[in-house]
DNA sequence: ATTAAAAACGGGATTTTTCCCGTTTTGTTT
DNA sequence: AAACAAAACGGGAAAAATCCCGTTTTTAAT
């Protein structure tokens, strides 16, 4: 873990669909006293592909919802490949489940997308040493925990890789009957995996899961053209 | 309908609830040959205001997903209050309906959020004279009309206010029973529109046009924290 | 004014969703 | 190995959603 204030100035890699705000927030972490970004990315693979090539970063901003390999999945790449490397996600994304997520996948922050240019700078020195949130944020997190800092566990927040692909499907025209031929499991088995999310999330039908699901980044937002 | 080339720049005012996005493409504009950004605003209502103070703006570029006043709502008041004034939408959204109500409120064209900034010079200049669409997308209007140019009237391809409203409703985890209470109308109009909505968008069920409605920007996207 | 189309209403059948009661299996801890 | 919790299964009731049959009212067009 790297100290920002030593000289050595803190190695970036960024990666977002979103070719203008990409740049945009690139160029201002260069224009910071301690930092660089040396690798930009348009989507997790391509990231994953560059952090071969170049070592040496230190942290990795990331957006959720990338058209390629979302966030999720690239920070657990990232945590298993890189152990010491810091991820701060970078996204409109700021549900309770997506801060599980975030915590489970490996991150260590949140930068609001779209808000709080300002905060960029802050939040990479506090992500370099620990965790950092938007402000807003960070009172909900020392309550909740979210799996972050708090004894909890990630996989106790985290859902399981069964409840992650009925949300893939929840958002669908389909049927429980057609999502469990679908998923390969047992109707019973969507039913109780529906029961246990509506627990979770104090909602009481599909549709609320299924929003819940894409303002959370769990399910790609391919729209209809 | 001012012309692009005559000397004359043209005159610009932009609304995007992203202040970095926003600032990005107005001082991209402002660089280019024969346009001029006059007037900047985080919502509709903002850009609404300023535009009484400051008259003569020949175009309007407008987000439609906003905290404030709604990109759709916005141009319905322009289209209005200022007649020849041109409307360019800029959005990440991009479904049928997205279109319907984009031509609907008075809309002349749509540049792709994130995707396209050098499309942004070229939108412009075909806006001011006519319509525009970024590339995948001018097709797909020409074929289906969508009400922009092709004969059909706005109305027959914008939704009622009814459908608008059952469609806030769609997302919640209201009953219809409960929905028809809140539109004040009986609970067999709910069905019936329902029932149209299913037919136009070619969907069987509630949660598809939720999911519809939050990508066409229909519904405010505000996220539980 | 007449006619046609769309919208608003109603009864009720059918399907799907949601939920509640359990039992069995699996996995983890001690 | 025993004990416990979670997950996986099952039957079936109750509620909600979807759909199909119409009739009446409103709206729009000629």
């Amino acid at each position: 873990m790297s100290e920002v204030y030593s000289g050595e100035p803190v190695r970036i890699a960024m990666a977002d669909d979103d070719i203008s705000v990409r740049e945009l927030v690139c160029n201002h972490i260069n224009t910071l006293e301690n930092c660089k970004v040396l690798i930009q990315a348009g989507d997790g693979q391509e990231l994953l592909d560059k952090l071969k090539i170049k070592p040496g970063i230190d942290l990795v901003i990331l957006d959720i919802i990338m058209d390629g390999l979302d966030g999720y999945t690239t920070a657990e790449f990232i945590k298993k490949a890189y152990k010491d490397m810091r991820i701060l996600f970078y996204s409109i994304c700021k549900t309770e489940l997506a801060l599980a997520q975030m915590a489970a996948s490996g991150g260590h922050g949140l930068i609001r997308k779209g808000k709080s240019s300002s905060q960029i700078a802050v939040a990479i020195k506090k992500v370099m040493g620990g965790y950092y949130f938007f402000p807003d944020m960070e009172e909900k997190i020392a309550i909740n925990g979210n799996g972050f800092s708090n004894g909890k566990s990630d996989k106790q927040v985290a859902l399981s890789t069964a409840q992650i692909g009925f949300l893939q499907w929840a958002g669908t025209g389909k049927t429980y009957k057609e999502i469990a031929d679908h998923m390969n499991v047992n109707p019973r088995q969507v039913d109780y995996i529906r029961g246990e999310l509506f627990k979770r999330f104090h909602v009481k039908n599909r549709v609320a899961l299924a929003i819940l699901a894409r303002q959370s980044g769990i399910v790609q937002s391919g729209g209809s053209t």
